[in-house]
Formats: C-alpha cells, structure tokens, sequence
DNA sequence: GTCTATATGCGGATAGAC
DNA sequence: GTCTATCCGCATATAGAC
C-alpha cells in the first residue's frame, strides 16, 4: 500500500468513528507514521482526502454490489431465476451476504458510518448515502421481487411493499448490530428470524408444502 | 424560554445538523444573542451543555412515548384490547403516529439525529440511542403483538419476527426521509403501503374477509 | 448575567532544508 | 517525499468590570 492509499485509509477509520471535523489531519498524519507537513505532498487539504474517499469508496461500493447478486438493472430475468433455483435457502443467502457485506466488509462499513456521521451537514454527502443505501436497495429488489413474483416463485403480492418489508430489517439489524462486534451470532439468528419468516409469508413452494 | 433553556435548544439544532465537534461555543451563543463568554455562567464547559441535552432528552422521550402508545411494560392486555378494537385502521394510527413523532416532534427529531451523528465516538451515546430507537421499541411491540396474537387480532405467529417486520420499516422510512421536508406524502404513503400489508399478513380480520 | 479582554492551545496549511 | 519551523485564526475557557 503506497502512503497516499495509507492515507485514505487511516483517514477513513477515523473519520468513520470521530466523525470528519472531530479529526485533525495530525491524527491522520500519526495514524499513517508521518507528519502533518507531510501529507500535504500527497492531498492539498483535508477536504480533499475526504472528497477522495466518497468518490473512490462510491465506485467500489458499486463494484462490490455486482459482485454479491444486486447486478444493476440489467439481467434481471436471469438473476430472479438463479434465486428461484433456491428458494428459502437462496433468500437466506442473498440476505446473509447483503447483510455480512455491509456489515463486515473493511471499507463498505467504513463508508457506511462515515456517512451516517456526516449525512446531516452536507447535501451531497446525504444523497450519496441515501443513494446507496436506500434507494439503490430498494429498487433492486422491487424489480427482483416483481420479476420473481411473474417466474411465480413469489406469490401475488405488491414487490415494492415486499422490498420494503425485506430490506428494511436488514438495513434496521445492520444498524442495531453495527458496535456490537461480539454479538454477530445473535444478529445472524435475528436475520435469520426474519427472513424465514419473509419466506413463509411470500415463497410459493413454502405455502404449498 | 430562559437563557438556560434557549442555549439547550439552539444547541440541539447545532448539534443534529453539525455534529458536537462542528459546532462551537461560539456558534451556540450568537444562535442564542448572548457572548460566548457569557454561556459560561449558564453551564461549566461544552460538555455540560451535551450531557445536559442527552439527559433531558432521554426523559422527555419517555415520556412522550407513553402518551402516544408504547406505554412501557404495564398495562398490555389493556393496550392490545385497544388496538384490537381498531384493527387494520388502528394499525395504520399506530405507525403513524410513532412515525410522526419521531419525524417531526421538535425534540424528538433533532434528538434523533444528535445520537446517530455521535453514537459511533462514545459507547454511552450509543447506548441511549440503541435503547431508545431499537431494544425499547422492538421490545414493546414484541410483547403488544403476543398479546394480540393471544386476543385473536393477530393469527398464530412469531411475536419477535411480528416485530422486527412492523418496525424496521417505520425505522428505515424515518432515515430515509428525514431530509426530505416536501415529500411527508411520499414518505406516508409509503408507510401506508408497508402496514397495509402488515394488516393482510398478521390481522385475522383482513384474512377472513 | 452580560459584557470586554485575555490566556493558552490546537486547528489547517505553507516555506524551505535535506 | 519527509522533515523542522512557522503563520495565523479559531477553539475552549477564565478574570474581572458593570
């Protein structure tokens, strides 16, 4: 890792926890090994470092989402039949990986507090979070749900309700369980709660068995 | 209002909009038309005027929450008996006016918004917040909702999976707009779609009909 | 209980040597 | 690209007059 990434980095574990103006650039700069002065080589201002990590941080978050089944718009079709292959299982999994990934992934949790902490001064930062963490979500699995419901995998039901009621605990448990790094156990029983109980009230093969 | 008073309100807007560290003693007195020199008769330091607010607040929360429906672990059967007699319409009252309170309560929101700006620097802050906008909350509504089911509102099901279903959406539709002060249609409506079907999952009435 | 004046330190940022 | 030295403004907080 080059000292400009370092710097990202560090600066991203501590704006994600005390917040950007409860962080001096001396912090950063000790938290990288080097002084102030001199991390001003690498970024022109503290701003700037921060304005790196939302711009870098929002492409990889939607790099990452491709990754774990939330594939953009397109190949909808394709990505409601490989869930319908699996059933309760394969919504167990969708949730399990939406939910660790957010949760655990090294810079999508970074990202998510630093957010939450700095969404309310500024408007761009607020429609950046918004954007990722809610409506993108939301969407997805609106028109996931809508194409699962036309494969008859899902039983007749409004898909933007069913994304609501799905995603909201996930977003809700990610928040509940977000400082208690012990306790992931219980936070996977309670999403697990949860989504078997999606299942039962939406999934056909569980209402006809 | 007294002085006293006033420096707690203007400090909680600065606070739930700039963040403890983005807002100075300075900022507070001039929103109050006093020097900032002349705070220091009123309260010893910054951190006064923060711990003051938390612990007002945490109060006053508890108490308004009682007088709109989440009145504490007493007086269930009672509680359950009343939305009973509501059903689907009882409902809807219910989330909305939890929501609503939370949303747009003078105190309640900027209160909101303080703690999810600074739960993630100091472990007791996110202890109030956890405790106030998650455990009490699911807590309450996991024991009116056995009760209810017990009462045969509700058809058999999991209280605590009930719960999580009913409240993290309100949850999630309050961060979702909690910035968007021209679009409470929108944000009720949705709420609206989300308890509608709550009532044709859970509510025997609506099942039977 | 408000003011003016002031102490003291930390904040972001720059200059210039190596 | 790292360092030392420095600038300057703003931060919290206090002293003391009115």
């Amino acid at each position: 890792m080059t000292t400009k990434e370092k710097i990202i980095d560090e600066a991203l574990t501590l704006f994600s926890t005390k917040g950007y103006q409860g962080t001096s650039v001396k912090n950063i700069a000790d938290a990288v090994g080097i002084k102030d002065s001199s991390l001003y080589k690498h970024y022109k201002s503290k701003k700037e470092i921060f304005d790196t990590i939302v711009l870098e941080m929002s492409m990889r978050m939607e790099g990452m989402s491709r990754g774990l089944g939330l594939p953009g718009e397109e190949n909808m079709e394709k990505a409601a039949f490989g869930y319908g292959q699996l059933t309760a299982e394969g919504l167990w999994e969708l949730s399990k990986n939406i939910y660790l990934y957010y949760l655990r992934d090294e810079f999508a949790a970074r990202f998510r507090r630093m957010l939450t902490i700095e969404q309310f001064r500024d408007r761009e930062i607020y429609e950046v979070y918004r954007k990722i963490f809610m409506e993108d979500s939301i969407t997805y699995q609106t028109q996931l749900f809508g194409e699962m419901i036309r494969q008859s995998i899902f039983i007749e039901a409004n898909p933007a309700a069913m994304a609501v009621n799905f995603y909201a605990p996930v977003y809700f448990l990610l928040n509940k369980y977000d400082q208690e790094w012990g306790r992931e156990d219980e936070a996977l029983a309670e999403l697990k709660q949860h989504v078997e109980e999606f299942g039962r009230i939406y999934l056909k093969r569980d209402r006809d068995a």
